[in-house]
DNA sequence: AATGAATGAGCCTTCATTCAT
DNA sequence: GATGAATGAAGGCTCATTCAT
């Protein structure tokens, strides 16, 4: 809709990701957007208001998606554990910029700026990934772990190796390992029955 | 040993751990120090050169713990997992201020100065960690992951913790649930016999 | 009589008064006045121009009065004198913000700006008090000072006072110092007949 | 002493007298100075800084050769008015820069920034002058104006005079007008004994 | 008459680093 | 070894003003 806006948001995320906040200078994004520096001003206040435009539109792509997921699998344990894997590593390969600027704290000096936005975001997928798994917990079907061991067991394996792939560690795109690692996290979360058969695998 | 260099290193690190590599300004370090300009640049050539220092010596550090520990559980895949995601927590809440230097890539702006250093670090611990699974994998006792992985489910989970209680967003120490987290590691990179009792548990 | 042109003109009077020329910025001004940047600069050409008109309004509304005060006086000295100090008084009670603006040279930026029109105010008013003044000194009712020490000693005390109030130097209002301010100015300027009685007090 | 200090100083105030503190900038300083824009900021702050220390320099400077001069003449009413104005006269013409810089309460802007130091350097003065003032006042020797006006009484008039000529729009000089003005301030102010002669005239 | 997007010059200040003593 | 003066390159941001609609 307003291009002008747009262009600088893209041209932003690019520069952000490729130098970091602190070192991204306005001068290179507005150029990098095509865009006078008044314009700039013009539709953010600061350098930090168009991160945090940024950071809020990838924090509500990637909850809501997470959230929409497990709300399709209702008390289907495993498969929702790995379709949630397999959901953090294509996101990631889908928006790499995002998900740089998203998954990693951002320097300190920009952490209280976020800080609630951010609290707030994850309390809603929090609660989310609880009104998923507290029923299975109490029918047996997920380990009984604390909410914040639940959430790092689930994504905490994916995310290093989707950070190794991002900082250009390595070459390798995370999703190549989706199954290992849903197998993986399904092992550490995950009960499997031991004598019938999982149908919904 | 030097006392003006040790100050500088100590404000430093501090400082780096408040407010990132890019927002810390040397006149804030030289004054927590208690040092003069001249000084500070007398023992180091550059603000870059004091995180290097710093971040060379968190690395060497951390992994020389987690290598020696390998080393000592040799053929003990159990044992020597739970006590790889111990040390990491251990680790982590007796240095958080290194750690939060370490386990973060740091700003974009950063990872050039350490990309090399880092990646030889890495390939270091990471052959530590290989001379210890390999033989495990190979006698079905750890599952075969590629070593990517193998090294992500081992501490990944850790580190979400941890990094929640660096931030600020949680305040329950990570050491809280190293049992929790060892049951996780182990889970989904283990291979627990099925007749026999693990005796080294 | 034009709408918006009037809220400028109040929005901008306001401003000025509370920043000063350099400092009010058309953006606060037009917020104030509740009008689009568009419609400020068809009003008024510039910043400066704003605060031209507002400055001529003062000026003229002022000295005007002050002359018309004169006029109504002619002859009668120690009256003319009492109920010019009172006037200014008045005045810069009366509109306090005018008065800051015009007593004030403002910052020499301002200066040239204003140096013409305010020249030839002030050429007007000092014709006004000369034409009012010359009979009195010549008939030895006046002591014999040069003009621009007349109007000194006329305003000066009473100006001084005023801006004390203006700066919020001083709660007191300057209208409170009406009478021995009025004493001061008359003996100062003034010749009181020795014997005769002056009947026009 | 310190040179670079001292040639911003004197730089900053030719600067700010003829444009305005707002209106000045620092690049025009530190050009005149000749001095580097770090050295400008290693040695002061911020440009409101520098214009700090011009201010109390001068305010020091003048209020206390005021306040010495009246010491110099506890009980002598009229010699001590005509050398006080004639002090404000001299002093004006000797730091015309200085003056400028003084006499006027600057843009609002600065105004809160210096309201502090003014308000107690006016105290201290204003009691200086009381110091003087009361038991002459009180021996009937002056008339028992309250303070406020008597000082505007004794410098009002010089001090509108004295502004004509920093503007520009007088080009007498003010000390031109010693004798005059002093007359006009102790006849406003003064009591003069009917019968005795005065001999301190 | 009115709106708000667009522009770009310019300003203050920060900061790492170099040098002379 | 130590000190602090000196340097100058950027950087983020403000703001008056112009323009297209």
């Amino acid at each position: 809709m307003n291009d002008t806006r747009r262009k600088i948001l893209d041209a932003a995320l690019a520069e952000f990701s490729e130098r970091g906040f602190e070192t991204a200078t306005v001068a290179r994004i507005r150029t990098r957007a095509g865009v006078s520096n008044g314009s700039f001003f013009h539709f953010f206040r600061s350098k930090a208001a168009v991160a945090e435009a940024l950071h809020m539109q990838a924090v509500s792509d990637y909850q809501e998606g997470l959230a929409r997921l497990l709300g399709k699998y209702p008390g289907r344990a495993e498969k929702a554990v790995r379709e949630a894997v397999a959901f953090h590593l294509e996101w990631v390969r889908a928006h790499p910029l995002l998900a740089g600027f998203m998954l990693e704290p951002g320097p300190p000096g920009t952490r209280k700026v976020r800080a609630d936005e951010v609290r707030q975001a994850n309390l809603r997928m929090g609660r989310a990934i609880q009104d998923w798994a507290v029923p299975l917990q109490e029918s047996g079907r997920l380990k009984p772990f604390p909410p914040e061991v639940l959430s790092a067991c689930l994504i905490g394996p994916a995310q290093i190796v989707c950070r190794a792939w991002l900082n250009g560690l390595s070459p390798v795109p995370p999703t190549a390992y989706r199954d290992v690692l849903a197998d993986a996290a399904w092992a550490s979360v995950g009960v499997t029955p031991v004598q019938e058969d999982s149908h919904d695998r």
